[in-house]
DNA sequence: TATTGTTATACTCTATAACTATA
DNA sequence: TATAGTTATAGAGTATAACAATA
């Protein structure tokens, strides 16, 4: 799209926010991990117990698909799939210790990569920066922490 | 990924603009276009008569994808190949007229979803938005009016 | 009969590589 | 032999819908 002179900023923040994901997907490949595997790891992690349903609701994708990713999650060790006794239809989610050890990785990854997706700004520049990328989300209702890349478009 | 307490700038940047080229998507879907038809026809308009080969190399992508997008854009009046008399193998781009007035009603899409988008920011947030967002768009190599998605990742 | 999780199927998008026409 | 463009094939990712287990 080279269609505004100069470009307007919802075609800037598409194309570095794109640009910010694939270096994310790079840097984190390095864990044979996927965007996609990190975002529902992270959401099992800050609210732990919760259905297969549930958690595909609150992501926004269909449960098929969070069956692939919990697998992926679970053969190597960090998730688990907890069967309920009293309802032995519900799954309920739990990190475990490698998975919160994966999730410290991560973190430090994340740092990584804001920083150098940011160099070119000072500190006060980026605090700005985050202030004004919070209000659009919150204005636009994009949840916190939930990327809306899950989301059936 | 719901990973760090408050987002830092880089998930923020993916998320919003991941919403952001969402909901251009849907707005630019009423012309029956896509994002990556419209990102080639305004570079077509920007730069016209290059081959398809200079074209898809400008774009970062495979000569062979650039075939069905120019057919989309062809097929519908919005752009034209030319043969080059003198190298009979080359197809210059060009826009036509109906491509000039589709460019019209995109830019006018655009600048409503820019306002839609930015709602929340007043006129001199919005400035600073786009001055930081530029510059970081400078510092990560990516070139104005290309969007990312189009490379090979 | 309704619900959870899973599997099967089909569809979209894309890259790679084979092919053609021109040089 | 080399290059521009095209077509064919195959792979990844995903949604929809059918299915099995449990309630």
């Amino acid at each position: 799209m080279a269609l505004e002179n100069p470009p307007g900023s919802a075609f800037l923040l598409a194309a570095v926010g794109a640009h910010a994901a694939a270096r994310f997907a790079e840097r984190v490949a390095e864990l044979d991990l996927t965007p996609p595997q990190i975002g529902l790891l992270g959401l099992i992690a800050a609210s732990p117990g919760q259905s297969q349903q549930a958690v595909a609701h609150v992501l926004g994708m269909p449960p098929s698909r969070l069956v692939g990713l919990v697998d992926a999650l679970a053969d190597r060790g960090l998730v688990e799939r907890r069967r309920n006794p009293t309802d032995r239809r519900l799954h309920a989610l739990h990190i475990t210790d490698a998975g919160q050890a994966a999730l410290g990785k991560i973190a430090t990854i994340g740092r990584e990569h804001d920083d150098a997706l940011c160099r070119s700004l000072d500190s006060s520049e980026r605090e700005t920066l985050r202030t004004f990328l919070s209000r659009i989300a919150a204005d636009q209702g994009l949840r916190p922490g939930i990327h809306p890349g899950y989301r059936t478009v």
